[in-house]
RNA sequence: GCUAAAUUAAGGAUGA
């Protein structure tokens, strides 16, 4: 039995869940004994069909079978739940799972979260946090979030205006010993920018760089988005040239967004002036780079320099989206 | 001891 789940996992790997199950049929057919580790892999397989349904037939003859679910057959299910759209479900079992004893380890966690996080269910998410932290002071259930788990949440939370909530939770991550990388100063920064809060969100950037955590691309592109947003473009402008000192290269996004900024000040001068000037910088342009362009040459009525600005889009083969 | 939850995994930015 081995040798047949080392195959069905193989096949299960690259995809061919459907012959899995093909697979599986022709082993029941010529009487082969299929163990828990077999019954896991026929789950997942349904799961990542988008067939809980089947997942939980999968259960009930494990169970049938005497087999006690475990880690790998919990988190299977659960994803499938989220696949399903099922999130309450997904909640359940995760719930059923340590009631039952089960242990649970940090990739069950990351595959909840995910699920959650993907759905939009971010306060879900923080409350489950929270109770999984008190059970866990409690009993060690296995409850280990790593940074990509608090992350996910903080960000989360900050494009929910609950930035308080996300500084909250990172404070709570480092007492456990996990320092905020670029990705978690970066969201925090694009969270008190949404609530308007821009000399913290300034005060987090020097924080970080303090820290030594080297603000990158996209850092910027956040902060320069906010000014371009606020009305304050030439203060944009001064972020590329801080970020260009600081050895970041602006790409697309980041010259998009200075350039949706100049378009929204009325300043479409300069906005041409500065999209001719990425050429000459060797900063990638995209079909976003066009379409700001020409949207801010239609709300000024310069209908010729539309048809010019697109005509020059695809002869640059450049695929209007 | 070997096989199972895609650990080459999963988190942050721009226009319509």
């Amino acid at each position: 039995i081995f040798s047949f789940n080392l195959l069905l996992s193989t096949v299960s790997r690259i995809k061919r869940y459907k012959d899995v199950i093909l697979m599986y049929n022709k082993m029941v057919y010529c009487n082969l004994l299929s163990d828990l580790c077999t019954l896991n892999i026929l789950l997942n397989c349904f799961c990542n069909l988008k067939r809980v349904d089947l997942g939980f037939s999968a259960l009930t003859l494990m169970l049938k079978r005497g087999y006690v679910p475990d880690v790998v057959t919990f988190t299977s299910l659960i994803k499938g739940c989220f696949v399903a759209g099922r999130i309450d479900e997904a909640i359940g079992l995760f719930k059923k799972a340590i009631n039952t004893g089960c242990k649970l380890n940090a990739r069950t966690w990351a595959t909840l979260i995910d699920g959650l996080c993907g759905s939009g269910s971010y306060l879900v998410a923080l409350a489950l946090h929270k109770e999984m932290r008190k059970r866990n002071d409690v009993f060690d259930v296995g409850f280990k979030p790593n940074i990509i788990c608090y992350s996910r949440i903080i960000d989360g939370l900050c494009k929910e205006g609950l930035v308080q909530k996300a500084k909250k939770l990172c404070l709570e991550m480092k007492s456990n010993g996990i320092s905020p990388d670029v990705v978690v100063y970066t969201s925090l920064i694009e969270g008190l920018c949404y609530v308007g809060k821009w000399d913290e969100a300034k005060g987090v950037f020097i924080g970080m760089i303090d820290q030594g955590i080297h603000p990158d691309v996209i850092t910027f592109t956040v902060l320069i988005n906010d000014r371009c947003k606020k009305g304050k473009t030439d203060e944009a402008k001064g972020f590329i040239d801080l970020m260009v000192r600081m050895g970041e290269i602006p790409n697309s996004v980041t010259c998009n967004t200075l350039l949706e900024g100049f378009c929204l000040e009325g300043r479409i001068e300069d906005a041409r002036k500065f999209f001719d000037s990425m050429e000459d910088n060797g900063y990638d342009r995209d079909v976003i780079s066009y379409s700001v362009l020409m949207k801010g040459y239609c709300k000024h009525g310069m209908m010729d320099d539309v048809i010019e600005l697109f005509e020059e889009m695809v002869s640059k083969e450049y695929k209007p989206d």
